[in-house]
RNA sequence: GGGCGCAUAGCUCAGGGGUAGAGCGCCGGUCUUACAAACCGGAGGUCGUUGGUUCGAAACCAACUGCGCCCA
């Protein structure tokens, strides 16, 4: 099928008309190829040392063992859109590529591999499995890179950084040192949420919390003490009973003991005001190595932390339970205090909030253990402040109160992970209980029982530093210094807590020495949607309506698919997603292509403009819109606003350029010479400029179109258009221009009602076409297919548009009553504008009142409904003497 | 339980103090020499409910109902 290719695709001669380009846009046929040209060509590449304005982008690192979902694709399409614009106006824009290691998700993949062998990572000890997991990275990893390239993603690839690298891992390294320095790291023994599958804590925001259905058991501790609980099984390792210190009806209880069930053991009723005396019975159960908020209780009394299950969740509590895993030990628990009977009641199905591992959906146990922390405190403040203050905007701005509601409450953050892959906490325990943190340049203390600290960081600790370790960071590099702080971070407001917060709070920490204002990591944080599908539904594979974008791009291409994306995109709004909606995508994809088509058999060429006053009315017409729909796209680019610059685009290119403009200009260029000539060159001026604009959305079909229009190099590297509103607004062609389309569509009305074929030339007269601006009587009769009355002519029906007669010799088939239908149809709405235009003008509280302006519209609308009635009642009188 | 957001044409969504727009879908007609992935014409909405502000509300305010999201 090379034929078929357009020979635009290769070097030589792009831009000679005759070359016949295919009759649909195949995009199979020239996305690679084209794609590996502009790598080649070092498009994408930045200069660290130009004088260019910056305009840098982070990637926002998938994880190494993800592929592209459509989620990837949508931000991936306007992070590219917002690249490429800035490109051609001439700024240094780099968006730079990278992965993030994912160290529970990469572990897990790993684990799973050797599990199909039979070997489990412990068997092969934690350097021959980390190593492991390289050879895993080099041979399956990153898929997405490749996937990133099908979409069209103009990432400088030369720069690509992954958050296990020696760069990056000194960057975590160097930073960790410095936090604990300042003492804004610790270690200590606390409440975290442990994934029992996983094997390692999880911070708060890696758990998921859903409604689930469970049980509610309220048991009889002693005659007076009945509490309620949804996890019977932590009763072994309850150290008191808790009552509110204001309830009356616990009073003589507090300071007493009761004895616990099952164990024998004796615990003390307590006095806490954090509990709620409305809920149950008014009396909770306190198991401090078992639940937060029952840890801090501990703490405020005192009490003993009774761990009774290991990591696996399995009961170590010594008794009959010993050896049960926590759902078996549940229902035994329960069976036991019933055998006792102290159950008062069950409540079931109980529904209730219960927390799930957002890796693997098991169950979060909360469990007491010794992990590393961030004291968040005065960094969230200053994350707070940079938006508060005006140094990072967030877009759209009503997401700011999800922010500030974020990081103005938020918790310390746990970052140790019991995993092997992933940055190893720097720190060193020595035989007489020495603690040392190890900064990148020092020696890590050697001799007799050193031991380094078994855990690794959060993976969320290493890409908090994206914004500036992949630009050389610690270290100061000339990309640093470029490009530090980045312009803009996109990304979805889902992840405003994990991921931009952390950016936030370590980019002014660890940039603070660059000043307030240029320690930020980026100046604006545009947030986007879900992207959901067609019934505005999440996408999940359990639901069994999630899209392959791949699929998409490969039948409509990856133009389609970004045209639909960007189309959909309004700030912080999620996005619906159908194939149907792509398929427009693509059939605007090649309505671009068929009228740069057209406009290339028609001689079309980008030059030197004729003089206005050289022009025709519809020239000066598409010129006019041409240029205020790129100063509306402009306006629109500023402010994330995606979907609004893609629809004036599309409006222009299709309803506007295609519909009108290029119908239009058929009579001139069959008519040849100069008005041909003129035509040629405005068509190839908007042409030009649409398909420069439409280029950061669908780079692929403009690349081939501006190419061979031009004869240029490449659309990536070409300049942005300049909207020159004042050079080329013209009310006077626009209205010239709406009239004649006005009167055009009411002959095709008429055509159409009358049930003529489009294509079925009849003979009309036109008369009053001095009256209408734009008196291109040539264009009109093109459009509307009447040809010229000869000598036979008889009218034998008629209509007229403002002050236009259009007699038509219909050879006697009139269809008299939809002519009637019609007019009588038309009349009423014109009566009924007329009314309201009265009711209006006869309420002096209105005339008092309203701006002037309006009263004006007012009586400028009743005018015309007047005319119209006298015009429509005379047609329909003429109508009734026939 | 706390907070936030959304209710506009069959579907998905824009809009925003002067009585409504788009895309897709639908109906009728066309292979009219760029494009049937197209062209021409058409139908379709008391803008969730109830109050209030205003000369005027779909738009602003309040309550209610329904849906969604985040946090506990």
């Amino acid at each position: 099928m090379t034929e078929s290719t357009p020979s635009a695709t290769s070097n030589e001669s792009p831009g000679s008309a005759e070359q016949a380009l295919p009759t649909v846009y195949d995009p199979g046929a020239v996305e690679a190829p084209v794609y590996e040209r502009w790598v080649e060509r070092g498009y994408f590449e930045a200069d660290d040392t130009s004088d260019k304005p910056p305009f840098c982008i982070v990637i926002p690192p998938p994880n190494v063992t993800g592929s592209l979902h459509l989620g990837h694709a949508f931000e991936h399409t306007l992070i590219d859109a917002l690249i490429r614009r800035r490109r051609m106006q001439g700024y240094e824009a780099l968006w730079m590529p990278g992965m993030d290691h994912a160290g529970i998700a990469t572990q897990n993949v790993v684990e799973r591999e050797l599990a199909k062998e039979g070997v489990s990572r412990h068997d092969l000890g934690r350097e021959a499995f980390v190593e492991k997991v390289w050879e895993w990275k080099e041979r399956s990893g990153g898929m997405i890179l490749g996937q990133m390239r099908r979409l069209g993603d103009g990432v400088a690839w030369s720069r690509e950084r992954f958050t296990m690298d020696d760069g990056l891992s000194r960057a975590v390294q160097t930073i960790f040192k410095r936090l604990y320095d300042d003492e804004l790291i610790y270690r200590a023994e606390r409440i975290i949420n442990w994934c029992v599958r996983c094997h390692t804590a999880l911070s708060d925001i890696e758990v998921e919390h859903s409604d689930d259905e469970g049980e509610l058991i309220s048991i009889r501790y002693s005659d007076d003490v009945v509490v309620a609980t949804t996890r019977a099984e932590t009763m072994l390792g309850d150290t008191a009973v808790a009552v509110h210190p204001d309830d009356e009806r616990y009073q003589h209880l507090i300071g007493t003991e009761v004895e616990l069930p099952l164990t024998g053991r004796k615990i003390p009723v307590i006095a806490d005001a954090h509990v709620d005396p409305s809920f149950g019975s008014g009396m909770v159960k306190v198991t401090p190595a078992h639940d937060p908020n029952d840890f801090e209780i501990g703490r405020r009394h005192d009490l003993p932390q009774l761990t009774i299950m290991d990591e696996r969740g399995v009961i170590t509590a010594s008794g009959p339970f010993e050896g049960l895993d926590r759902f078996e030990a549940r229902p035994a628990v329960v069976a036991a205090l019933r055998e006792q009977g102290r159950i008062v009641s069950e409540k079931r199905p109980y529904l209730h909030a219960v927390g799930h591992c957002s890796r693997c959906k098991t169950v979060v146990e909360p469990r007491l253990s010794l992990q590393w922390w961030v004291r968040v405190g005065p960094l969230a403040k200053a994350a707070g402040d940079a938006v508060r203050d005006g140094r990072v905007a967030i877009h759209p701005k009503s997401m700011e109160s999800r922010w500030f509601g974020w990081v103005d409450d938020m918790h310390d953050w746990c970052i140790s992970r019991q995993l092997w892959w992933g940055h190893r906490i720097p720190v060193w325990y020595g035989p007489d209980g020495e603690v040392v943190c190890v900064g990148p340049d020092d020696e890590p203390p050697s001799g007799e029982g050193w031991q380094q600290d078994e855990d690794v960081l959060d993976t969320w600790f290493s890409s908090a530093l994206w914004p500036f370790s992949t630009l050389g960071w610690p270290d100061e590099t000339p990309a640093l210094a470029k490009f530090y702080p980045n312009q803009v971070l996109v990304t979805g407001y889902d992840i405003l807590f994990f991921w931009v917060a952390r950016m936030m709070m370590f980019g002014l920490y660890a940039n603070a020495d660059n000043g307030p204002e240029r320690a930020i990591p980026f100046h604006t944080i545009a947030l986007h949607g879900m992207v959901r599908d067609k019934h505005g539904k999440k996408m999940s594979k359990s639901f069994g309506n999630a899209v392959d974008p791949l699929e998409w791009m490969d039948a409509y291409g990856s133009d389609a698919l970004r045209f639909t994306l960007a189309r959909g995109a309004n700030p912080g709004v999620d996005v619906p997603i159908g194939e149907d909606w792509v398929q427009a995508s693509r059939n605007f994809c090649n309505k671009l292509w068929n009228a740069t088509r057209f406009a290339l058999m028609s001689g079309a060429k980008v030059g030197e403009l004729p003089p206005a006053e050289q022009l025709s009315a519809p020239d000066r017409w598409i010129l006019s819109r041409l240029h205020a729909t790129l100063a509306e796209v402009d306006a629109f680019y500023e402010d994330y606003q995606f979907a609004k610059a893609c629809d004036a685009l599309y409006h222009f290119a299709w309803d506007e350029f295609c519909d009108w403009y290029v119908e239009l200009a058929k009579t001139p260029l069959n008519e040849g010479g100069d008005a041909a000539e003129r035509t040629r060159l405005v068509l190839g001026h908007v042409l030009d400029h649409l398909l420069r604009m439409l280029h950061p959305v669908t780079p692929f079909v403009t690349e081939v179109l501006w190419t061979t229009l031009t004869g240029d190099e490449s659309v990536v590297v070409a300049t942005w258009p300049v909207a020159d509103a004042d050079a080329h607004s013209d009310a006077v062609a626009e209205s010239g221009v709406e009239e004649l389309k006005r009167l055009v569509t009411e002959i095709r009305r008429f055509r159409s009602d009358q049930g003529l074929k489009p294509g079925q030339r009849v003979a009309a007269r036109l008369d009053g076409m001095a009256g209408v601006p734009a008196a291109h009587e040539a264009e009109i009769r093109s459009l509307t297919r009447l040809n010229t009355p000869d000598e036979g002519f008889t009218s034998s029906a008629s209509l007229t548009v403002g002050g236009v007669t259009i007699e038509l010799d219909l050879s006697g088939a009139v269809d008299v009553e939809a002519e009637r239908k019609r007019l009588t149809k038309d009349l009423a709405a014109e009566r009924k504008a007329l009314e309201q235009s009265d009711r209006k003008l006869g309420n002096e509280q209105f005339l008092a009142k309203a701006p002037e302006a309006e009263v004006e519209k007012v009586r400028a609308r009743r005018a015309t409904a007047e005319a119209e009635i006298a015009r429509l009642e005379a047609q329909l009188d003429r109508l009734a003497a026939r």
